[in-house]
DNA sequence: TACTTTCTCGACCGAATTAGTCGGGATTAA
DNA sequence: TTAATCCCGACTAATTCGGTCGAGAAAGTA
């Protein structure tokens, strides 16, 4: 998949955060929950995006994480580019990583096509933000996915 | 990756099929070696693109492969269509996929923006033909790739 | 103080996918 | 008959993905 399920998770994980903005932390659990994803593994995934400023969490009786950053100024593409440091969906379209052992690095007939996917699959998640989501969100009348 | 080496191998055997169109079977080390393929890795993907119609081959000594059908008829997402039976990286992006486990099968906030992105990679694939890679390369007096 | 609830951190693991190999056989032409 | 070529299915190695676990540290509560 393009799209990881552990870059899905994140991505779903923000999205229940942001539905709570200013409302004190949120519990681990209670994301796991409304969003379906498994415990044990959210805690490895929110703990990377704490280390990305995206989120911040409190311990204790009265813990939780909390988003805080303006879910009009995270987009989709800022939450894959932190989940996964090196390249994500959004780097990693073929010959352009360094991993691909393209002798000719970029001087190719097929550079410009997978230049164009790679924009236009970035200019998408680029555009997207967690607000635009929740509006979505607000109009369906439907409140999870996946 | 998006488009795995298997397929990126693929496309790049077309492509040099394509050069020589016309001109008598192409043999599997010619194009291994030209295209830096490993050879009995390129057996495995040429026979599978034989049954897609794309290729013919002839055996015995004056054998080898050659394309049935004009680089300007096949595009990029034929190719990879062939490959990959079921979903390849044209249909393969997130929520869609019965793989993935949603429950609400489309109706959710985030489908809109994974039908996008589809959209956006299934176009740039559908509209680029094999003849289109050659006239680039051509343009660019590189030969290889990758 | 002791206890409970919550997050924290790193190591670990199983399954699936991907990438590639191999041996031996069937054709075809010289 | 021999050599070059494709053919086919089974096998294997490496990587990624998805997820689990145990033990511990902070914070509030009684």
């Amino acid at each position: 998949m393009l799209v990881t399920q552990k870059n899905q998770y994140a991505l779903r994980a923000i999205f229940e955060l942001a539905k709570y903005k200013g409302q004190g932390p949120v519990k681990i659990y209670e994301i796991a929950e409304a969003q379906n994803i498994p415990l044990r593994f959210l805690e490895v995934i929110l703990s990377r995006l704490k280390r990305s400023g995206l989120v911040e969490s409190k311990r204790g009786y009265t813990g939780g994480y909390k988003l805080i950053r303006d879910p009009m100024e995270i987009t989709v593409a800022d939450i894959f580019r932190f989940m996964d440091e090196s390249l994500g969906p959004i780097e990693c379209v073929a010959c352009l990583s360094e991993k691909s052992n393209c002798p000719y690095q970029g001087q190719c007939a097929f550079f410009p096509m997978w230049q164009k996917v790679q924009d236009a699959i970035r200019d998408v998640f680029d555009k997207t933000t967690i607000h635009d989501l929740l509006e979505v969100d607000n109009s369906e009348g439907v409140h999870c996915c996946m």
